[in-house]
DNA sequence: GTGTATATTTGACGCGTGTAAAGACACGTA
DNA sequence: TACGTGTCTTTACACGCGTCAAATATACAC
């Protein structure tokens, strides 16, 4: 047997062993840490693996070790360029450290989500990092996954889980700016919401309303039902705006969408009205959103955002959890990270 | 020690075995297929299985089970809709199909790719279901891989790999279905494209320059020069776009996208020049992508584009390779699978 | 009670590697 | 020559579970 490039496969250490004359133990080490055998051992070693093609068994290798070098990643959802972003921001700082990262998504589904926590617990990888569902998650499975495991919430803190430890965007801040922001430049802002399945959706919605008080304005929120069961976000946004706009409704206010694809979906309803959303026209509609969604900057008009640090998110996660994972004196007590947003000021508000 | 559910935490078969009074074989079978166990036996598990908490440990069963139940995909990056609609429809057939999804993502880099491919060798993945990066892959990797496992190339292949089984689109058939519409509905469209390190971005390219000689007309391609070293594909659009507007040129000519995320920044260059892409106006300026991506109906305009069948592709990559896995006998021969798009004529041509 | 067929358990071995203990070897030193 | 020192090999056991042959239990008919 020979794999592409013509060398033979060899199947074990043992007989990897045999084949270049090196003794097994030798290479177990070889290859945990080249640096820990001799000079002429090494040598020995990889002139025979450029004429051999072996590569060790994983989970032979795994199951005998105290580590397993991989740490869990579950995300809800995939077609959502936020958290492709931050699974992006996670690998490369996991990659950095040396573990390697394995995704599981829930597909919005709480079983799936279940299952991937059994699979990272019967896998014992290092450490999980997850990012909920959000309502409808399995707590339970969360809670069994922290129990055995070191684990970090990202993104999304559900209110049962407040003792986990936790990397995010600090929402009372960012909705704040952008609420303060949009109040400083023109008309209070009403709040285009979700249904409140999500606990940022709602997070948001409270800094919005604290914010608007704070500023001695009546807050005013729309679109918490689903008019759409099988909503996505930019759906969602065209339904709920293109019924206010129907019945000339809201047109010449300023709205602040809980989230850019909302925001997007927004932008639509207003070009189908023929309404031009835009700051400069004292009195007329704006829109805003949240997150910077990489496409912002290309919508028409290009959309007012505020941004979250997704890198730094990510970054400190796993920073966070592999802190967790060393068993590092400080990484006792209860962490929580938070975020400031950035305003992205552009046409739309 | 205990879980979050205060049941007893049990670590080996050997001691659930003891613990619940059910040999350790007739546990191992248990947990393989419940139905090969006696109605008694799996009683007395089931029950025990209630007090303890237990899951099998994945490495040692996976060590010496002919197959590991998994699958490895690789796909180029995260950022983009295409892919995670791929990554969706790829994971749930396999789920479908009994199999865990291993993903690994190629973040842009050759380097990583190939470490990708040596991961899955090193986990004996039942297969591999691989979206190469593009003229940068490392083809060696792949070619180790198809060597060594059942292979599937999806989405975009590779010159050198046509030997390979593949799954994708028709690209001949999309790209002419949509300069044939442009030809039909107005004037003969230029071919806004792509620096050339993608072979699907090609294909469609010479797609293009032979519907268009089919239909009696001069290809005009532009673009293909990369204006920003770190480019995406929206700015891409743009930046080439904006140039040429503000040359005065193209802007009252058809223009078809090599694909919707470089139409989306098409459309962001149009509305910065003040031009209004669309079909209705005779003589005016028209852009056209390629893909269906997700924000298509959202984009202001919404843009008309031809539909890639994401979810059929996944699924009948998924199909083949399950084959190849299980060995069938029909899956002996190379097999090409391509879909037609379809075409979804919106506002903006 | 015996015999037979079937279901289940038991015991033993194997998977590929980690790892610890003990011996083999070359090297330099006294 | 004898003696440490460090490196490497040998030997042996461990990890948790799959798997198979052999032994045992159970059920049933007679």
């Amino acid at each position: 047997m020979s794999g592409s490039t013509g060398k033979p496969l060899i199947g074990t250490m043992e007989e990897l062993s045999a084949a270049i004359g090196v003794s097994r133990p030798t290479l177990s080490r070889y290859f945990q840490d080249p640096g820990r055998v001799s000079r002429t051992s090494l040598e020995k070693i990889r002139r025979g693996l450029e004429r051999v093609e072996y590569t060790p068994n994983f989970f032979a290798t795994r199951m005998n070790r105290q580590s397993t070098g991989m740490i869990g990643v579950i995300i809800p959802y995939l077609n959502d360029l936020f958290f492709t972003r931050l699974l992006e921001s996670i690998e490369v700082a996991a990659m950095g450290e040396g573990y390697t990262v394995i995704t599981q998504c829930s597909h919005s589904s709480p079983d799936v989500e279940a299952r991937a926590a059994e699979t990272f617990l019967s896998m014992s990888v290092d450490g999980a990092l997850v990012a909920p569902l959000g309502n409808v998650s399995d707590f339970e499975a969360h809670e069994r996954l922290n129990a055995r495991l070191p684990f970090v919430l990202v993104d999304s803190r559900p209110r049962n889980m407040a003792h986990v430890d936790f990397v995010g965007s600090d929402h009372l801040q960012s909705t704040g700016l952008v609420t303060e922001y949009l109040c400083r430049k023109g008309a209070p802002p009403a709040f285009l919401a979700m249904p409140r399945v999500n606990f940022n959706a709602l997070e948001r919605e409270n800094a919005y309303v604290a914010r608007m008080r704070a500023l001695g304005h009546d807050p005013e929120i729309i679109g918490t039902e689903a008019i759409d069961a099988d909503w996505h976000f930019e759906a969602h946004g065209l339904a709920v705006l293109d019924r206010e706009f129907s019945r000339g409704r809201l047109t010449d206010r300023s709205i602040l969408c809980v989230n850019d694809r909302v925001a997007i979906g927004a932008l639509r309803a207003a070009a189908r009205h023929g309404l031009e959303p835009g700051a400069r026209r004292r009195g007329g509609l704006r829109i805003a959103g949240h997150d910077d969604y990489p496409l912002c900057p290309f919508t028409v008009p290009t959309l007012t955002t505020v941004a979250q640090d997704v890198e730094a998110i990510g970054r400190a996660a796993v920073a966070r959890l592999v802190a967790k994972i060393k068993g590092e004196t400080r990484a006792r007590a209860q962490s929580v990270d938070l975020f400031d947003g950035v305003l992205k000021v552009r046409e739309s508000a």
